[in-house]
DNA sequence: TCAAAAGTGTTATCCTTACACCCATGT
DNA sequence: ACATGGGTGTAAGGATAACACTTTTGA
């Protein structure tokens, strides 16, 4: 308690996951980084790992924690930030501190920030990145993964009969169950985090590996090196530090906002034909949408308005152009794009 | 960009909402501080203010911020916590830094926490408090609560009427009638914090004034004292800091949770009858239940089980006890207590 | 016997979901 | 002509919200 009380202040990191949605693909902004985590000691060639952008808050020079995201963010990319919103907060000694220099203990700021796609990417150090190449598993547009059933599920089987006592059996499969459901149990599209988190204590996702590799060099322990895994067996694209988690925090919390705010729209051009909202629609909840109803949805639930024009587009009947109508804001509580299964 | 590289620590605050249902009341722990901030340079008698709970985050001892929250809230209050859950990370300069002593700069984490009500007060400093002390016009049980019309409104109406330019009178005309309903707008119980901030903007919430103050006297500037507000004026009683800022996020939360998630059991003894239940919900979400329909959809949605006992109740023929179905969270993907209004 | 609360049954309505079908344009 | 996507109508099913009514206890 009086230990306690001593006032220990620590650096705080704002990490942003900012989403665009290009051709029709979920994209979010990520950094190559060279690694440091990896291979120092054993004197590999020193890797590079993606890592989200993220900035130090300094509270002399910003009034708040979203001003000073903003700040950095629109220094360093040129993009100019829509929607923005706070994730969580993030304290982890182990999956921090692991891979930071000692004593570099840090607090980091999660925010998920949406913007309008534009044609280059935003700065030389910067790409956009399709992210299901981190997260393959979370896109069900052409069905369910094969990876789920091929790689997923069987390593999980081996996980949840690896347990120790039969309770923990018990856990695990109703855990496993509850992420990928199964059975009589639908996919839920808003649990990306959950299931990040299961696939890391499992051990299955490369940073798990990783930071155990990492604790026990600090406990000064032996670490056994595990096999070798195979490309087509490696679930996503790993990224640094946390940032995996973070971005699957802003995935899933994104998939479940689109169904009661008009957030879409911050992803699209100011005028857009219904199947090309649709299409972002399913881009970021990863399942397909049935088209009429969607239609109906959207049109009679005022979401948007006719702007009387058309598209010019390739291949069948040239669409109506709409445009967001932000008049539903004044009149319904909770706007949004229901989303339910099924093309 | 170089300076802000530099980096700056800050000091981290834990602050906690720790809620519990009392006698069919909803109450939320608060501590009697002395307050530093008012009347000190008028010579006041030093008064008391409530603010939450709250202790420091020592990185050097605990691994995560909620273990840190936990630990120093068994220490203080001896209460055992069931449901935690962060709520927002707050680095606001204006209204914290204007209150805090010079260069004390803090972030502070809100959090929220759920737990049982035991009879006596969890310590000498803490005490219970129904959570409608503070927010007065939340508490829609009785119907429309009379201080909406008879002082919210008006006031609300003046401010809009204040406005500099056409638009900002729409703007604020809209975001009224946004937070408090109107005309065919239906009140909407989650916009706790909406509401909160709206009447902080608006000057018509205690620390507003107060802010006010502390910053034109920071500036050296003079600041028009306001006229004493009578006591049937006061929009609820006042906290500490942002403390009523936290506890709006934490009331608009669990009231936004109830529906999708089983936390109402968290709140209850580990049996109760269908119309405790109903009670507990009510007194949280702060709008009266269609009590068949209620009792229908916690039934046949499977949330809870009878335990085959009968409570000894006074007034009234006795009740079937249930408990809380631990089973729902393996079956159903959101299990929740969907709110409709109307008792 | 009455008040208070527990329970049961039924119906109208709306929303969701699915299916079927026609329309306009480019190749 | 046909492929492609745009657009409309409608009907089945389920969930919700409202209503009326019976039952069991304590005072």
């Amino acid at each position: 308690m009086s230990a306690a009380k001593k006032s220990q202040r620590v650096e705080i990191g704002l990490h942003a996951a900012i989403v665009a949605v290009i051709d029709e693909l979920p994209h979010v902004l990520v950094v190559r980084r060279p690694s440091q985590e990896n291979g120092q000691e054993k004197g590999e060639a020193c890797a590079a790992v993606y890592g989200l952008p993220f900035g130090p808050f300094d509270p002399a020079l910003h009034r708040t924690l979203e001003i000073g995201l903003r700040g950095w963010v629109e220094d360093q990319t040129s993009l100019s930030l829509g929607y923005v919103e706070q994730l969580y907060t993030f304290g982890d000694k182990d999956r921090f501190e692991a891979n930071s220099a000692e004593g570099e203990r840090a607090v980091s700021v999660g925010y998920l920030a949406l913007t309008r796609a534009e044609d280059k990417p935003p700065s030389t150090d910067n790409m956009w990145q399709n992210w299901y190449f981190h997260f393959p598993w979370e896109d069900w547009r052409e069905g369910d993964p094969e990876l789920i059933a091929e790689v997923i599920r069987p390593k999980l089987e081996t996980w949840i009969q690896e347990s120790e006592t039969p309770e923990q059996e018990a856990r695990r499969n109703d855990r496993a169950r509850l992420c990928f459901g199964g059975e009589d149990l639908a996919w839920d599209e808003e649990k990306v985090l959950e299931r990040y988190e299961l696939l890391y204590e499992a051990g299955l996702v490369e940073e798990a590996i990783r930071d155990q590799r990492m604790q026990a060099a600090a406990m000064g322990t032996s670490f056994p090196e595990p096999p070798e895994t195979s490309p087509e067996e490696k679930l996503g694209e790993p990224m640094q530090f946390d940032h995996r988690r973070i971005l699957a925090t802003a995935i899933g919390r994104l998939r479940g906002k689109l169904k009661y705010r008009p957030v879409v729209f911050e992803l699209m051009p100011p005028s857009f034909t219904l199947l090309e909202l649709q299409k972002a629609v399913e881009a970021v909840s990863g399942v397909n949408l049935h088209k009429q109803n969607f239609r109906r949805l959207v049109e009679s639930g005022g979401l948007v308005e006719p702007t009387g024009k058309q598209s010019s587009r390739s291949g069948g009947r040239p669409a109506a152009l709409f445009e967001f109508r932000r008049d539903v804001l004044k009149e319904r509580p909770a706007p949004g794009v229901r989303v339910h299964g099924r093309g």
